[in-house]
DNA sequence: GAGCGGGCTTGCAACGTTATACGGTTCCGG
DNA sequence: CCGGAACCGTATAACGTTGCAAGCCCGCTC
């Protein structure tokens, strides 16, 4: 923070633009005096400061991240993802945590927290279409994840009921009848409704009755919570011969307690999960799951939001700005995804691959 | 991006100056002209601009937190801490990972990654201290993990020697003689080295040998590192009834290995891990682990990063600045760390809480 | 009623960078 | 040898904010 434009230029003998011009390798500087000026440079030592460029050109080069919490696996991996996809466009990602609190979400949808970044992409668990309908903060905002909103912003998620259906289609395949759904949320506002539905539809379409009795409701979607409503469950005297969850933590929560009931997988319950965790690759039983398109997503979510802020490059910029971007009517981006099935629904014998 | 204090101050018939006070909360203003001052503000919507305010302070308000790998649950759960130690402070966290490299471990260190922050927490797997001895970089740096280096940063860790002693000594407690280390790295410059030695020196103390040919190598940490380590032990013959992971992961992908040979966790080999993460927690056999206090260590990071930066806090600074910061010579911080035992020790009868 | 002190408000000058507009070279063909 | 067009470099003015120091005004005191 100590060297700056004026002493390479005072040192060197020209004026600061044209020690600016070396530095951005414009193009329009004679090798004789890029070397001076780069001599100069070296000498002092000069770092450009990010702060000021940032404040002149009107962009940070930052965008923002918020998931519900690190701690889940998922999120951690689509995390790394991002910072990836990110860096693809030479952005760096600021990350923040919700807790999945609808209180916390509704901070960072209003740049409460980080208030240096481009953009920002969200992944909502309790935020309502309300809380979004008043939101006057500048920055693109992309959402993720499961939850619909009928409102002018970019969202990517998988499909997330055919994915659903493709998981029970592939329990009821294997001849299993009584199929759970682990991870419903009752009291809030369903944010696994999606998943949910797919699981009722699917059973719908084999002719088999969504027994409401076999969906078990979660607080959160931990391994604890798994592990909580399988033995609820099971306690009521329910016994079923495969399970869906919400996701792979909350499945690997239920085949714990399984296997504590000396309930065999899959032989007594088959189980699948969501989310395609590297967790559930390697456990003493792997997890058949939903695998969506994590590096897809990334991809998508990045590009979208910086698709967003063509309009206004530098605060002196022409109205217009460049033709692209943030008039253009809000996109549902749908990211690809995959059932890989494992030992928790087919046993052990007929191991696929990791 | 649009509305500046200027504006406010034209509508609200004041100057910048007055605005800018008001804002920030500055003590001497009238409460009549805190109203008007705060109406123009909402009726314009005004926010400020943090880059603007940043490069007049000298300050961003963030600070880069750099891991090897996201997948990794410790270093997931470990950014969780750090984000919400950091927020304790008002700092929002910048994320980044090496992927363990090298090469992007010096990138890192050297701010060729992100150029706008305040501090840097860095997470080093290979980075050598010749790498960091040419370093010019001006803000601070700490150094988090295992690894030493003798040079002016300071430094937060377990005490990893001690920690792995215990797990040693809990195994050699149980009764066990045939001790193995699954993730040892040779070829490389010994990132596990303290963990080894650990290893080494609570055999030594229980007067039995080292056995070096118990000591599985492994090129990464991941749940497939400890699955190929544990596999060629087994295939070259070798039987040992405990298992010493470098981490959870190396232990999971072990345990992992030593069920489809037949063989039971704990009656036949005990494993135990290192790290605590959450995925240990769950499994059909859950894990015992060294339990490093990661909300210490983040703590710790965070305020030990901060308490280097009192030297410029504004640009126009006087030169001394305040009295703390950035001359104090650097830190060793040792965090606590506790022995969690579970099930592939215990055995699953004597399950303790998770 | 004048002097004075203290609380409120303001103007100015940065912070370090890039854009704009312009002045000065150089180099070519006529 | 000159006119003009590239071409290269420069001076200046922002970008939006805060710190400093000075100025204003009001009420209190003697």
């Amino acid at each position: 923070m100590r060297v700056s434009l004026k002493d390479v230029a005072l040192r060197a003998g020209v004026s600061i633009k044209t020690v600016s011009n070396v530095v951005n390798n414009y193009q329009h500087v004679t090798p004789a005096m890029r070397a001076r000026v780069q001599q100069a440079i070296d000498e002092l030592g000069y770092r450009p400061n990010m702060t000021a460029r940032h404040l002149r050109k009107g962009r940070t080069g930052i965008i923002a991240l918020a998931l519900p919490e690190l701690g889940n696996p998922y999120f951690a991996e689509l995390a790394a993802a991002v910072i990836d996809a990110a860096a693809e466009h030479d952005y760096i990602v600021l990350l923040d945590h919700t807790g999945g609190r609808r209180e916390q979400e509704l901070l960072v949808s209003q740049g409460f927290r980080a208030r240096v970044i481009d953009g920002l992409i969200l992944s909502p668990l309790e935020l309502q279409t309300e809380d979004l309908e008043g939101r006057t903060e500048p920055v693109p905002l992309v959402l993720l994840g499961e939850r619909h909103y009928d409102l002018p912003y970019d969202h990517i998620a998988i499909d997330n009921v055919a994915a659903a259906r493709a998981a029970v289609r592939h329990l009821l395949d294997l001849g299993r009848r009584e199929v759970a759904f682990l991870g419903s949320r009752p009291r809030r506002n369903q944010p696994a409704e999606l998943r949910v539905r797919g699981w009722r539809e699917e059973l719908a379409a084999a002719g088999l009755p969504a027994d409401e009795g076999l969906v078990g409701a979660t607080d959160g979607w931990g391994h604890e919570d798994g592990a909580r409503a399988m033995a609820r469950l099971l306690d009521a005297g329910r016994r079923p011969d495969a399970v869906f969850a919400y996701n792979d933590l909350v499945a690997i929560g239920a085949m714990r307690v399984l296997s504590e009931r000396g309930l065999r997988v899959p032989e007594d319950v088959a189980v699948a999960g969501f989310d395609d965790v590297v967790e559930g690759r390697y456990g003493a039983v792997t997890l058949t799951s939903v695998s969506p398109d994590k590096a897809a997503i990334a991809r998508m979510a990045v590009e979208s939001v910086l698709s967003r802020l063509g309009g206004e490059p530098r605060p002196g910029g022409r109205p217009g700005g460049e033709p692209g971007g943030e008039q253009q009517p809000p996109r549902r981006l749908t990211a690809g995804f995959s059932l890989i099935e494992r030992e928790s629904t087919l046993g052990r014998a007929s191991t696929p691959g990791r």
